[in-house]
DNA sequence: TGTTATTCGGATAATTTTATCCTATTTTAA
DNA sequence: TTAAAATAGGATAAAATTATCCGAATAACA
């Protein structure tokens, strides 16, 4: 469905957000050993993020990731999953055709509206905030 | 969504389909026209597609790929998907965690599920035939 | 029987995605 | 001022996906 790009920079946000809670920043090693994705790749992730301006970052000894705390519940999944993967998903066509519209729709376009519809409203009304606040009550979790 | 193998698999099947219909055998060469797709590579895809016994090809002069004209109603989107694909995109986590279900939930686990699902229904419930016919009729397109 | 029209299947290449490595730059603090 | 701890970013490599090429096998038909 996303990109492994895309799926490590939902959970990085994630855990920066815990972390941006309580007034601490996150290095580059903590998150990838907390969300089990590889160092290196990560970090581009995060720099896209970051020229995104969806998270914020901050060189040198005692840098790190962060998240300003007052923009954490007002930051969507679409907005990281376009800043990441596109828009494609929710609004390129199902079957890879160029223009595919009410006029001149693919054999699955009717079909496909509403999953692409609950995926695109899904991703616009859930953010960041609602997300963490799962991981810190142990009732869901980033990695196994 | 899906990989371009699975939607060149979908859109082939449809147009063999369409060509069962009237008792039609179609060329590669002709598959390969009409949904706009490199040649080699549908030939690898319609390969697949005969050993999951959703086509059948028929070898040497006046060959080609058919459909048995009685299963084509009966062909939901989900086999030619899950051919291809796996069945990974209805059935995986949305975050790639190894193991995510109701007791070890990733954080979008029950955001996902409905869309999941939704898509699941879609696959399960959509046939060949009603694809087809859109196409005969012209409401729908292969391409473009 | 030979020719032609096909699919089959192995080898290979191109492209995209995922991942790694190394150096530069920035910042803190001793 | 120097050392240490970070991110930034370019170069490269590995893996997966997409695409191409070519000879082998098969079947129809003249």
């Amino acid at each position: 469905m996303f990109s492994k790009a895309c799926e490590y920079g939902i959970k990085a946000s994630i855990f920066i957000s815990l972390n941006s809670y309580e007034e601490k920043r996150v290095s580059l090693k903590a998150i990838a050993k907390e969300i089990n994705s590889p160092e290196a790749f990560t970090a581009k992730i995060l720099q896209d993020l970051v020229r995104h301006d969806i998270i914020n970052s901050v060189k040198g000894a005692h840098g790190g990731f962060e998240i300003d705390k007052n923009a954490i519940s007002s930051i969507k999944l679409s907005q990281i999953v376009n800043a990441i993967d596109g828009d494609d998903i929710y609004k390129g066509c199902g079957l890879g055709l160029h223009t595919c519209d009410e006029n001149h729709p693919c054999p699955v376009h009717d079909k496909f509206k509403s999953v692409r519809d609950e995926l695109k409203n899904m991703l616009e009304q859930t953010n960041l905030e609602e997300l963490a606040l799962d991981i810190k009550s142990g009732i869901a979790f980033l990695k196994t």
